[in-house]
DNA sequence: CTGAAAGCGCTAACAT
DNA sequence: ATGTTAGCGCTTTCAG
């Protein structure tokens, strides 16, 4: 059998009381008797059963991460374990542990509502990718801790951190207003796709701001894909006006929008600059390379942990925000020396 | 007070053993007593309290999956996430909870010490990446169920499953064969990669059953980057035997490999042929899109997870075995029909 | 500063 | 088929 917490007491001639206390760093346990049970536990190479401090202190110092874990979600998605990454680090760091559960369409409040019932978790951070306004229902009715990661494509009561989508559309516009770029284009994703709809509000207020505005024949919505970014490209360069920059709202529209550029013999950045958001190792093997703005995702998810465990203390706290500020990276596909 | 089994045997007219039998499944009690148990545990919403479950049964019915959540492992090896993805899958289809724990340098046995003596899981899936010797000798002195995945780069009595990285070297060479090329090279990582050597000898075995053999020249073992992987063809492309095709042992070495073709002008596939291992969505954005032997990295994580269930139940098993199939997908890199 | 003892909510052996 | 009851190993009052 297992040594216990009984079994130290004896040996170090105490209380399991004390021991616990010990345990549990309480400042009511004069240092010499700290120290010999201290010893005592390193002796017996005795760790406290988790199952029953967990049962005992109704908690667990464990946090769900509720998100969705299908079939190639890392290949297509490797922010959002970027994101996970960092919420296990911290997590670990504060001795949380963090359990993963996948949430499918079929079952995703059924899931929710049995973690919160059963305490199987003091807290839970949800990717945005899978909230519903169900769900919400639920974890507000609980009054439950939690922290969504990414804003809610609805008006929420949710507790929610986000990057400053905003801000990055302005860097991004900035950027090439100094490389002496002055005819931008926007290529982005589908008007339901609000990462690249604040990012196109982040540009056009910035040229604004330097007077310089982007023409409605300049902004173009598509499924985010190689191919309809092409398309949507193809569909520009046929304008009599053509822009000489390029905002893509993301890798893989801009992956396309150069295989069309290239084709047309424009050259990448002296005839047309292009840059794009998010940093995958990828977007240096394109020729050439691309200038993206970046976001630290996995700082992302250290902030959302730190609020959630400030939030298990204070379950009060209500918290909607931008934090995470996004950074320039500049490559080879905006340097432009008209500027 | 949230609702406990004592509510539900009394609304019941049952004792809380007969209400912990139903939750149990257990056979000894009547389909009407079942029927009537169950019909109130939903109507007083009754969830079991999992802390106490635990706790009473010993057993957690939580897996935990250690590995290495360091900023940027989601970019740079989506293939553990996808992995974690599949064990994860299953285990949640088994009601198993799935924990992740970030395996640093210092503290590798620490950690694993601590879960096992805390019995905060009943058991373990591990990443091949983070063993080391000293956490083998711990997890076989408890006897503590676990199932690494890939092989352990020493001789270990450990369980590990892996995927067959030896017959996906034959078919990378099998296919360059049919397809006509004859003179084949193998870039390849370092000597301790033996992912790599195991591809090596697979493609050194397929070309021997065809009388062919790769020269000792025309096989290079260097770092697995980009960089690599373009001086490493340079070197060979200043060999006068210059091959008509090449194994490259990871994408990232391919990339380079590709860019030093196409400098020197040298037509894909039909001067030279290109074919690598593992199908990352971005093997695609290629030009000409790489041919790859494909591993099903999801479905070994699922196979694992089945394996460390059978474990726990029968916890003398031992296995140490190959699994999951390689597939071919033929892209363009490798399209001649010289054959 | 330390200890005695009452649970925490459930399971499982045993009895009926 | 169902109930009685003794724990599971720890935390936490409360008393001393």
């Amino acid at each position: 059998m297992a040594i216990t917490i009984k079994d130290v007491a004896k040996a170090a001639n105490v209380s399991t009381a004390t021991v616990s206390k010990v345990i549990n760093g309480s400042p009511s346990i004069s240092i010499k008797t700290v120290e010999n049970v201290k010893h005592i536990m390193k002796e017996l190479n005795y760790y406290p059963n988790s199952s029953a401090q967990n049962f005992a202190r109704k908690s667990t110092r464990n946090i769900v991460f509720a998100t969705r874990l299908e079939r190639n979600t890392a290949f297509e998605n490797p922010h959002m374990f970027e994101i996970m990454s960092g919420v296990g680090k911290y997590l670990s760091k504060k001795n949380y542990t963090m359990s993963i559960i996948n949430i499918d369409e079929e079952s995703r409040s059924d899931e929710i509502e049995r973690i919160i019932a059963q305490k199987s978790a003091d807290g839970m951070v949800i990717h945005v990718s899978v909230v519903t306004k169900e769900m919400e229902y639920i974890i507000r009715k609980a009054e439950f801790p939690h922290i969504v990661i990414g804003c809610p494509s609805y008006e929420s009561r949710l507790c929610w951190i986000d990057n400053n989508n905003y801000l990055s559309g302005e860097m991004a516009a900035n950027h090439l207003v100094d490389q002496g770029y002055r005819n931008i284009a926007y290529i982005g994703g589908v008007e339901e796709d609000f990462i690249s709809t604040h990012r196109l509000q982040g540009a056009i207020t910035a040229l604004a701001e330097k007077g310089l505005k982007i023409t409605e024949e300049h902004i173009r919505c598509g499924e985010s894909t190689r191919q309809e970014g092409y398309k949507m490209l193809e569909s520009i360069l046929l304008e009599p006006n053509r822009p000489d920059a390029i905002i893509c709202s993301n890798n893989h529209i801009a992956l396309g929008v150069m295989k069309s550029i290239k084709e047309h013999n424009i050259r990448i950045p002296e005839d047309m600059g292009v840059i794009t958001f998010d940093d995958y190792p990828f977007s240096q093997i394109t020729d050439p390379m691309l200038s993206v703005v970046n976001i630290d995702v996995y700082d992302l998810g250290q902030q959302a942990s730190k609020l959630m465990i400030n939030k298990i203390k204070k379950p009060n706290l209500q918290v909607q925000t931008y934090t995470t500020l996004p950074n320039l990276i500049i490559r080879e596909s905006t340097i432009n020396n008209k500027g």
